[in-house]
DNA sequence: TTGTCTATACTTAGACA
DNA sequence: TTGTCTAAGTATAGACA
């Protein structure tokens, strides 16, 4: 049965869409602040149901940086890069046949190649590497691209590493809040200075005990 | 009017769940791979409609690494680290009321006094930068936290830029593909070796006019 | 650990403020 | 650039394979 009562729709409520580029200028950016916003709450909810970290990174065309992490952003992409994970530290020179390599070995021709073009390159750096005595010091990357420098004391490290508590504090707090709410506007942020790229985690090169209370009180709360 | 036919359902369809930690081991492993693949495909989506640059990194509580990346993850998280966006690149001497910090001076009291705080660990990293001489060398970390050396010579560097886009475009390719279908399960993923923190584009200090075509192909087409 | 199948809960396009 | 309002498009909890 049919209601012909016709009574006026106040709006046409949600279409769908292609997904494909949006040309309008103004629905690309409400959209992308819309689904940007819905992305990081899908995130924090991954967060808190599944006990997972997770870190989104976001660019707008204008260039702007959005970004969500949890317990941060900086602390995922550590983890990321330095490949702390039980599950994916793996000999390097076990081959393809390591069970914790990924399974793609048949994904196609191109990855085979690249594959091996990846081992020659490893094999030629690491003839550089010992050509070059294996020379070790302590060392850091500071202010960006154009500002290298290096130490060979410890004392540097050590407020390279405070500062970088205290800005990891300042981002976690700053994004972590109301994300789940969608209350607080996950606004752009300043870049992550390039020290953070620092491998300053040693201890952390096989295992994830420390996963939780990184910053003591650890607002894994998300409440306020 | 109710049909009171009271047909047996065949489920009782999506339940409403509190956002909080899942007990149940299976149902949060169910729970995670699912999330986990709308996250990844909503990323998908925002990147394709809105032009924008996403990279997800998700960790499980198994420690295993999942991650998508438009137009890679190595990529976003290099634009990240080295802050090469043009709305974030400010005048780190301007202070707060610089017009591209963030408006957060009123977050809270001891949002301030983190800040207060950064700046004077900045100062004293300038200090020691200085004290330093601000010897400059080229230099990078390979293999892992570990296994630190550096070089004065460019030779090297050209082997780990040429290592480093050989596995960008594995890594790409292997993620952007069928992400958006959900096809392809963006499985866990080897760690990236800690080299590509090397900070190796000094010529996008600035701008970002090369945002799309990195890998000269250009897999911006999801399709296939 | 992933795919399928409902029935629902949740997200969001479009219009407007 | 964000919030509001609807109606409709989607994602997904739970059960099972």
């Amino acid at each position: 049965m049919v209601l012909l009562k016709n009574l006026p729709k106040k709006t046409q409520g949600r279409k769908r869409i292609e997904i494909k580029k949006l040309e309008n200028l103004n629905s690309k950016q409400v959209t992308f602040s819309k689904r940007r916003a819905g992305i990081f709450k899908k995130a924090a909810e991954l967060s808190v149901l599944c006990g997972a970290d997770v870190a989104v990174i976001v660019f707008s065309t204008a260039g702007k940086v959005f970004c969500y992490g949890h317990p941060s952003v900086d602390t995922i992409l550590d983890w990321y890069c330095s490949g702390v994970t039980p599950a994916a530290v793996s000999d390097d020179t076990a081959g393809d046949k390591s069970p914790n390599r990924v399974p793609v070995a048949e994904f196609n021709k191109e990855y085979m190649e690249a594959i091996r073009e990846l081992e020659e390159q490893k094999k030629r750096v690491a003839e550089v590497k010992e050509a070059a005595k294996m020379k070790k010091v302590v060392m850091g990357v500071v202010g960006g691209c154009g500002e290298r420098f290096w130490w060979e004391d410890g004392e540097v490290e050590h407020y390279l590493i405070a500062l970088e508590d205290v800005r990891k504090q300042v981002a976690a707090r700053l994004h972590e809040m109301k994300i789940l709410n969608g209350t607080l506007n996950p606004g752009a942020l300043p870049p992550i200075p390039a020290v953070h790229r620092l491998c300053h985690l040693p201890m952390m090169t096989n295992g994830f005990s420390g996963h939780g209370g990184q910053f003591g009180g650890g607002y894994h709360g998300f409440g306020i």
